[in-house]
DNA sequence: ATATATTTTCAATAATTTTTGAAAATTCGA
DNA sequence: TCGAATTTTCAAAAATTATTGAAAATATAT
């Protein structure tokens, strides 16, 4: 395979990928653009490479950057702004994980507390069936958000070395 | 507050919840009222608690059970199927890291395999960034996987014990 | 200060995804 | 086997989400 077509179906299966990841499928298209472009980009580059319009990449260029996923660039001697990406994979999954422990996580565990303290006899099974359901989730995210507390802390080779002695 | 309002918030942000997790928003729903349901309900009475039609209440049914979320179950006596959402979260997010590592994690390897044997000169920097970018998200990938198997396979009390350990 | 290049905004439009509901298919008791 | 109850399908409609592109705002060089 060429390196024109690998890159096109880096990007489009990256895109698609993204969908799934809470990032939609142009700002994950910008983003393994970069991720497989050696020299910085233009807004105009990626326009053009990725044939969409000025706002939408304007857009998603500016959610890039909130995530931390992209950096703005100055090249002496230019007036356009450059863009570039995070290369380190694993840093990035820690963004990724940040971003959307923040988004998601934090907010159903607030959800939960407050649901939990629903009024009610516990005899009742209707009350019972659902404040134990509310502790049981409540419980797993707890425990889920430790986790990946540290796990955005740690440094790829820490991380998977312990994984490995757990997971042999 | 009172259980009908707590459980109407529960079913309305797990919907919400589940958007962000490749699950739509009536499929999320319908899998919490069944998990704060103390018996099994019928598609009739799901379509009425949510207030959705008989095709999309249908659809998601079978979408759930489909990943493993919901059983059809026989009450003897009922002409009508019953439905029950399994219970124990642990196995609720085993079920859907399975799924997902299925439909998206896998395929996603799969290409990045292929596209890691790209034709061209490794000193051109266009075809070093590009395999790199890949081969380390594919190195970082392949860790996930293997991490996720030995969690689809494992009890929640080993598995909760074990990341104690590591992470403090 | 002015002209020009560049970036940002956002209302309108397009694309995609979800939902409906009625018809078709299936199941099951008598 | 028949007929009513129940489940499934799927084309059309509705809702949601993403994209465009032109106008406004901002930045920069001279």
């Amino acid at each position: 395979m060429k390196l024109i077509e690998a890159k096109q179906q880096f990007i489009s299966s990256w895109g698609a990928f993204g969908t799934h990841w809470g990032i939609n499928r142009t700002m994950a298209q910008i983003h393994a653009l970069l991720l497989i472009s050696p020299d910085p980009m233009t807004q105009d580059d990626i326009m053009e490479e990725l044939n969409i319009s000025r706002g939408n990449t304007n857009m998603n260029i500016r959610e890039l950057i909130n995530w931390g996923l992209l950096e703005r660039v100055l090249l002496s001697g230019e007036r356009k702004e450059f863009f570039t990406a995070e290369k380190d994979i694993w840093k990035v999954v820690k963004l990724i994980v940040k971003e959307r422990k923040k988004r998601e996580l934090e907010p159903m565990l607030q959800l939960l507390d407050k649901l939990e303290k629903v009024e009610g006899d516990k005899r009742d099974k209707n009350v019972k069936t659902f404040v134990d359901t509310v502790s049981s989730i409540k419980k797993l995210g707890r425990q889920a958000d430790k986790t990946l507390d540290v796990m955005i802390k740690a440094e790829e080779s820490w991380f998977v070395g312990a994984l490995m002695k757990i997971f042999k």
